[in-house]
DNA sequence: GTAGTTTATAGATAACCATCTATGAATAGG
DNA sequence: CCTATTCATAGATGGTTATCTATAAACTAC
């Protein structure tokens, strides 16, 4: 007796074989794109990557974006957490700049 | 009598002629950035982009991604609202495919 | 028409987050 | 020591969101 393998094409059937992405790989790719994902901190990259040295101190962010010291300071942790911003203290003020590298490796996510 | 202009380097001073990016675009580059950064939108792009045709139904991804079809249907239109993924109904399925182009302006963000 | 299948919507809930005020910690200069 | 400046933290609040169940809507086939 031969057996037919029935193709059932009136029923969904997904692609049997397709795996989905990792589901640890794509919290990690998300918690990374979450740092970007905000108006107030994509304006923060950009006014520190539009400095001479690509370094600014959060209070000369302040006045620019209009927020609070504190809410400024809570975004740069944010972005410190996913490691695109790295802080170095001179003195009094924390001088904050722009990981290239892993910015970079958020373009090639979408190519 | 001749005005001097005091630097007081002792102070905070944000670099004067630097105006941050505008909020309207902001928020607009957030909103798309928004759409990405989470982790089942990732795996449902990356399932679409797997696929032969690029194009994939909800039906295809609650199975691999063990999420309900209302969730799925979720998902779906908020990429569909900022236009990463277009719906095209053949009978009964509606056919996602993603946007290219914009998938590549993501990119150009980032360089 | 009825029945079955796929997708969308409505409503609820729990979790998360951006912002504020108030306060503490760290540093520099007297 | 005291004062001033910068940054970080704690707590509160209003808004957003990812998920579910239940139900409706759209389409196909009979």
């Amino acid at each position: 007796m031969v057996t037919r393998v029935q193709l059932d094409i009136s029923q969904c059937a997904p692609t049997p074989g397709v795996e989905p992405m990792a589901r640890t790989k794509a919290n990690e790719i998300a918690s990374l794109l979450k740092a970007v994902a905000d108006p107030t901190r994509l304006q923060i990259l950009a006014l520190i990557n539009q400095g001479e040295n690509s370094s600014a101190c959060t209070c000369d962010l302040t006045g620019p974006l209009g927020l609070s010291q504190p809410t400024i300071s809570h975004h740069m942790k944010k972005l410190t957490e996913v490691g695109l911003l790295s802080a170095e203290r001179r003195g009094t003020w924390v001088h904050y700049s722009v990981n290239k590298e892993l910015w970079g490796q958020i373009a090639e996510l979408f190519e």
